[in-house]
DNA sequence: GTATTCCAACTT
DNA sequence: AAGTTGGAATAC
């Protein structure tokens, strides 16, 4: 098995080979050590949101296939022993070891605000703020300011330790995977992670600018500031200080480590737009995600502005991010909320405001926390309050799911609560049901009932699997048209060709991974395979006969016995007597008089069937098109027990594979051998090494090496274009596809592959007309006023649930709740191109 | 080579 | 949840 790994940023990945399904966790750090540049101990490993650990097999964690695992390279943190301590530096309330203890200092914060003498530098440091100082402070992930109070000081002697910054690798994984967590700076989550990296991050890069600058005391880096102009410069500025602070509105959190940098004095002049000069510094509100929204506050450079009686506009570059990436001609919406930038030392302290409580500063008013009703204390929200009644009432009586964060009242629990739970974790009704299989990072990975039954599990077995393609799941499901469906998958082509039985179950062709016929009792059989498993099958290519399935002892899990008892007319081979177009005789068995009108069966040649037919292919799986069932008849079988057999004939307008016009049609639409994703480079790979280790014992093997596809693609005449046909579309079609004039755009990118066949072609209009909601063609397809397309069940449930935006784009949709509009063209044209799609939903 | 035996996907 | 199954790798 093979598997992807990739860094987080999506810098670097690599596909990892010759893996088990039992490779152990340890196991496969090893393989990434060298292309990560990452010792096992420092590598975080996740997979579906789980953190994997050591000692857990692939398989424990449902890896599959060409599977992707991202990682994350944790930073060379110094040792906690290695790392100096103050008193109250490591506020996490962790034990300290007892070296750690002979560590620290006795300083009080009190005696570290007051001028210290610092022994390591020997130099006399001031802190700039001290406490009770009322500042703002900037986020680190967004960049923005906000209000918070410094709670303590202390000197910052971590400063001395090297520290090697991978700042590329810093990202918490939470918040890279939801990127929507970056609206609420400083919701739990980003505040912890924060605190884990922040401090760190805080020192990274600090210590050759500010060694390099004359400290005396703290004016001078007042006047540093003064001049500064350039953000990244102050960024490098340090005074030695790290500084607690909270968050107004987040008192009950943790305090965040900062060093000066990120704070100033709490912002206080308000400039006039007349005041206003292009090429000034200040701080204004920006929603970076929704412009036209209230959003954080965030420093700018005004570049332009108009200030006439009608036009008020000001234009300015703002920064951005972690990285205070420059955001240019940013329209800023509120004019009368410019805020000068103050400079350090100016701040106010709470104990002036105590005296003069006029000096009280004003809150500046954010983005509303919440969307749908912004923040109205007066409105009801289930999206914000609770989201059985949306009442705002009694906060301290909702309870916050642990998954998905919503809120409850006690009462309007169903039954209601009497009390919070005690447990620490509290998981809602929608999230209690599948909490068993929720496992968190480094928690111990619970085994399913399922699994815990399977002989790797019960330790019965030794054995090692999964190297290979026998045991894989799919890694896509056919969903073009429902695994009930009868007759042709659009865009299959008679005499495509895949390797391996699991590849034709992902194109939809033949969906039993194993069995050979696929069928249900009451509706019919869909699909077989002819495998040449049966002794009794005979095929003459245009037809065959073909022999039911049972009548073997299979137990011990074995797929191939001798017959060893008589089979019967029911499961699968009741369906296939289904499909004539006869009535069902299960003693006799029935012939029909007119055979075309039965129903189709896909019929598909693997290689095995070589042994008795000389139509079965050389290699793999071919789809060689719709036969039809004429008759079937009990029959004593070489065995002496009865089976049943079945009458197929072709009936397909596509000439069979291995006819001449076929063989041209094939080699005209350029079908090759379809293999797994990843599996041409895994066994290249694999061949190299068998190679080289050959070689290096000087031994040849005998002709042992098997010439493979990869040898012919990669040796032979690599940039040998395939010619192949283009896909025709009907006038009928077209004309129709002119018709649907809102999704023009869409259409012409679909048109562009119409000359790479239809293969292409229908992948791409597949994909383009994919709903977002379920992820399948979409079905009574509604094109939005943002152009769109969504299913209209999926919109309707949406609607249901009082979500009134697109699931694409997030446009308000409220005004189309009452008629939603089928687009009718579109519709026709879908089922035209995928016929029977909208079978069964 | 052949016998054995792992899991996944299906239907019931 | 259990039973069935023309796969494909591993053990011998």
């Amino acid at each position: 098995m093979w598997i992807q790994v990739r860094s987080f940023d999506g810098k670097v990945s690599m596909q990892v080979d010759n893996l088990s399904k039992l490779t152990k966790i340890e196991d496969l750090r090893e393989r990434l050590i060298e292309k990560f540049n990452a010792p096992a101990d420092r590598q975080r490993l996740f997979y579906r949101g789980k953190q994997l650990a050591d000692g857990h097999s692939l398989f424990d964690y449902n890896v599959g296939l060409n599977d992707l695992i991202q990682i994350l390279v944790r930073q060379d943190v110094p040792s906690e022993k290695a790392k100096p301590t103050v008193n109250g530096y490591n506020s996490g309330g962790e034990e300290s070891s007892a070296s750690d203890k002979e560590n620290k200092r006795p300083v009080t914060p009190e005696t570290v605000v007051a001028t210290t003498s610092s022994e390591e530098t020997g130099e006399d440091l001031k802190s700039t703020y001290k406490i009770g100082d009322i500042i703002d402070a900037r986020d680190i992930s967004v960049g923005a300011w906000f209000e918070a109070k410094i709670v303590k000081v202390v000197v910052d002697t971590g400063k001395k330790a090297e520290r090697v910054a991978e700042p590329n690798n810093n990202e918490d994984p939470q918040s890279g995977a939801e990127p929507n967590n970056n609206d609420k700076p400083l919701s739990g989550k980003l505040t912890e992670s924060s605190a884990t990296t922040g401090s760190s991050q805080d020192n990274k890069d600090t210590d050759s600018g500010a060694n390099s600058m004359e400290i005396d005391g703290g004016s001078e880096i007042i006047d540093k500031v003064k001049t500064e102009k350039n953000f990244e410069e102050i960024d490098n500025l340090n005074d030695g200080f790290i500084y607690h602070v909270v968050f107004e509105g987040y008192e009950d959190t943790d305090a965040e480590e900062l060093a000066c940098e990120r704070i100033r004095p709490r912002a206080k002049t308000v400039f006039k737009l007349s005041e206003i000069k292009e090429g000034q510094k200040v701080m204004i509100n920006y929603n970076v995600d929704d412009p036209d929204q209230r959003g954080f506050w965030y420093d700018a450079i005004v570049t332009k502005k108009q200030d006439t009686r009608t036009i008020k506009k000001l234009l300015a570059t703002v920064f951005i991010g972690p990285d205070l990436m420059p955001l240019d001609d940013c329209d800023i919406l509120f004019l009368n909320e410019i805020f000068g930038i103050e400079i350090a030392g100016t701040q106010l302290n709470v104990e002036d405001v105590a005296k003069d409580p006029s000096q009280s500063p004003v809150k500046r008013q954010n983005k509303p926390e919440c969307s749908h009703c912004m923040d109205n204390p007066r409105r009801k929200c289930k999206h914000c309050a609770c989201c059985v009644c949306g009442g705002k009432n009694d906060p301290d009586k909702q309870i916050l799911c642990d998954e998905c964060d919503q809120a409850y009242h006690l009462q309007c629990m169903n039954p209601a609560l009497d009390s919070i739970p005690e447990d620490d974790e509290w998981y809602c009704p929608d999230c209690k049901t599948d909490s068993d299989a929720i496992v968190k990072a480094g928690e111990k990975l619970k085994e399913s009932k399922k699994k815990s039954r399977m002989a790797s599990s019960t330790n019965s077995t030794s054995r090692d699997w999964g190297r290979g393609m026998a045991c894989v799941g799919r890694q896509n499901v056919c969903t073009v048209v429902p695994a009930n469906h009868f007759g042709s998958i659009p865009g299959i082509e008679v005499g495509t060709l895949w390797k391996f039985r699991v590849q034709v179950s992902e194109d939809g062709v033949h969906r039993p991974h194993v069995a050979g016929i696929h069928g249900r009792e009451d509706a019919g059989a869909f699909s077989i395979v002819l495998s040449g498993g049966y002794e009794d099958d005979k095929d003459d290519g245009e037809q065959f006969t073909y022999t039911g399935s049972g009548g073997r002892d299979l137990s011990g899990n074995k797929r191939t016995a001798e017959q060893s008892c008589d089979q019967v007319l029911t499961r699968t081979n009741k369906a296939l007597a289904k499909n004539c177009n006869a009535t069902i005789d299960n003693k006799k068995g029935a012939c029909s008089e007119e055979w075309k009108k039965g129903k189709p069966v896909r019929v598909v040649r693997n290689c095995k069937g070589r042994k008795h037919s000389k139509y079965a292919p050389e290699e793999g799986n071919r789809y060689d098109g719709i036969y039809k069932i004429s008759k079937y008849w009990p029959e004593k079988g070489k065995s002496g027990f009865l089976v049943w057999r079945y009458l197929f004939k072709r009936d397909d307008p596509t000439p069979a594979p291995w006819t001449k016009a076929g063989k041209k049609r094939i080699e005209e639409l350029g079908l090759e051998m379809q293999y797994p994703a990843g599996y041409l480079e895994a066994m290249a790979k694999k061949e190299e090494e068998e190679e080289t280790s050959s070689g290096a014992a000087g031994k040849k093997g005998k002709g042992k090496r098997k010439r493979t596809d990869s040898d012919s693609s990669s040796g032979g005449t690599p940039e040998k274009k395939q010619k192949v046909a283009k896909y025709t579309i009907n006038p009928a079609q077209k004309k129709l596809i002119k018709q649907d004039e809102i999704n023009k755009k869409l259409w012409e990118d679909a048109m562009l592959l119409t000359k790479e066949g239809g293969q292409k072609f229908l992948g791409k209009v597949e994909e383009l007309f994919n709903c977002i909601c379920c992820q399948e063609v979409v079905f009574k397809p509604v094109t939005t006023v943002c152009n769109h397309t969504i299913c209209k069940p999926c919109l309707t449930r949406s609607f249901k649930a009082e979500v009134y935006n697109c699931p694409m784009c997030r446009t308000d949709l409220k005004q189309e709740e009452d008629e939603l509009k089928v687009n009718k063209t579109l519709q026709t044209i879908l089922q035209n191109f995928f016929p029977g799609y909208e079978a069964g939903r």
